[in-house]
DNA sequence: GTTCTTAACGAAATCGTTTTCGAATTATAA
DNA sequence: TTATAATTCGAAAACGATTTCGTTAAGAAC
């Protein structure tokens, strides 16, 4: 019952250690008729080395490492389910850490992964990520890294993202198509690339058929938050009343905004409309049904983990060729809400 | 900057690898003088013994394995935080696999992490799971498993849930307080335990105050999802005017509930109530607000993984002792939509 | 018959830690 | 001074798989 060795497949077949790892390994120095004996029988009881062991002579764990900034959110947990897909088709052992979008959480889950050995770190990286030297110690090791969604210009590791810029500035073109005029933008944190680039993409957007910009239209949301969403959009309510379409960073705020328009008995999406981002499961849920910008969450997990192949193969021979960075599609959702 | 070893620490203070592991363990045969000079250099340059290596003489991994219905799952996304506190706070890794409700799946992942030889398994088993003949090789392979929230009743090992009974039971009362009394209710699938006690707990309320009791209102959610409740409530609307209240044994076909009634234009809590049961984040952000039970993700999780060193603590000596089981106390979330 | 090649297998070292057991040194007792 | 005990250390054997390097035996070549 208890986990085989190859100690004990070897005994039984009258075989050496030796033998029976390189029967199973297809090493050319095995003949043809003990191959097919000792696999059978390792098929029979079912036999897997000891992972453990073998690390300890090649040096491969056979374990990635991801982490994210928020274990209960819908996108990431999309993410995680494309890179635990194609890690159990690659035979990977996945960890899972979040850095609760806080810095020096981020910096102790990396450390630790690098003490387990993990063959690789698949890595969002947390809001407030402002400093990038565990990500270089990591790299300095050798230790393949790949970014998903949350990356750093400053990094050279591959990653795998969409396009935010073009992505929002295709959101707030449906918004002006559908005849809104003053759109303001509820925004996300200053440092991470993509609440930037989704500003800009909206900015631009906006100056290319010359509505109007507002920085007064601009709020900051620290968060990410449906409360967020709830305490701006009553704050355009009361004194930006021109405003006639929201734009959010993310799904949460722009319920939050749905929330308080509700409350407000404004009519959706003639008197405002609203936009979200990231095509959570919720978002087609709410009264009315929010438009959303879809980020395709598995793909983005699968792609990372191919990635991490890529580049692990890479840092095995030389460093000569260069790093593939991937820039996933995104469509529009519209419902309700546009 | 590669990760030390004993040897290397043992060479730069010359001593040998054995003195240097023991002075780490607080042996009683090093010398205070020893230790100090041992600890002071292993912290300096941080030193980690590898885990590996420790795990082939010591048969300890530490790491669990936690196995989930799905990732994207408000509550579970709160048990594993409470889970992986608590699993940091003790030096234990987790490696999280989702049995995607499917119970071939489900069988796969536990035989993944006995293969990984984790030091236990945590387990909250799918809808489908209608077979325990991979829990019980777990228990006889002396690999400590807890259940957490869905359990089976023909497994002995130690558990944490809430009592789905008294829930459901408080959150129906909860309703007839409010005058409802014709009350529908949207079930789980048939299999798993708390799918039944919350439905035990719905029929206790309603018969001990007398109220009317119908099969037709009982409907089955087989994937427990909005659209379920999306459905079921468009069908009362059509066959069951009487219908004044639905309680569902989730959020998310309450949510849906929520969707229909508001596309009916039905006023709600006045015409028609809706309950749902968890408190995910989404239930505060519906219009109206959405009237649940809440269940405590965190503290589950948490104490799912103290159950599991107890476990363990148990089966090293011998059997004796009796599993614990630990039930959590749950509470009414009173919002808009009772 | 001798030498050489090739095929098929095993012995043994290794990875880094833990732990048993014995050796060496010092302190204490007789 | 010698015997005994206590203290402090290290050598070496695991754990289980991988891999290098030999060894053996059989057949080929001369």
């Amino acid at each position: 019952m208890k986990n085989l060795t190859l100690k004990d497949i070897a005994q039984a077949l009258g075989l050496s250690i030796t033998t029976v790892s390189k029967a199973l390994k297809d090493y050319p120095d095995v003949s043809a008729k003990t191959k097919e004996k000792v696999k059978a029988y390792a098929e029979k009881v079912n036999f897997t080395p000891n992972a453990y062991a073998a690390f300890l002579r090649t040096q491969e764990s056979k374990m990635i490492g991801v982490v994210i900034p928020r274990l209960n959110h819908y996108f990431f947990s999309n993410v995680l389910r494309g890179i635990m897909h194609q890690a159990e088709a690659n035979n990977y052992m996945v960890i899972v850490l979040s850095s609760e979008e806080s810095y020096e959480l981020e910096k102790k889950q990396v450390a630790k992964l690098v003490k387990q050995n993990v063959d690789g770190i698949l890595i969002s990286i947390a809001d407030t990520t402002h400093n990038l030297e565990h990500i270089n110690r990591v790299n300095e090791l050798n230790i393949p890294l790949v970014f998903f969604d949350k990356y750093s210009k400053l990094s050279p590791s591959p990653s795998v993202i969409i396009n935010d810029q073009q992505a929002a500035y295709m959101a707030v073109n449906h918004l002006i198509a559908r005849g809104k005029k003053n759109i303001a933008h509820l925004r996300g944190p200053l440092l991470p690339q993509n609440s930037i680039d989704r500003f800009l993409g909206y900015r631009k957007a906006i100056e290319e058929k010359q509505l109007t910009y507002k920085k007064e239209w601009i709020f900051t949301c620290e968060n990410i938050s449906s409360d967020d969403g709830y305490r701006y959009t009553k704050h355009i309510l009361e004194h930006h009343p021109e405003v006639d379409a929201i734009f959010a960073v993310a799904d949460l705020p722009a319920i939050g905004a749905i929330k308080c328009l509700n409350e407000h008995r404004m009519a959706i999406p003639e008197q405002m409309a609203v936009m979200g981002f990231s095509n959570w499961g919720i978002s087609a849920l709410t009264t009315p049904a929010l438009s959303t910008v879809n980020q395709p969450g598995e793909e983005m997990g699968a792609s990372a983990f191919d990635l991490f192949l890529a580049e692990k193969e890479r840092l095995r021979k030389g460093e000569n060729s260069n790093v593939e960075n991937i820039e996933l599609a995104t469509d529009l959702v519209i419902r309700e809400s546009t």
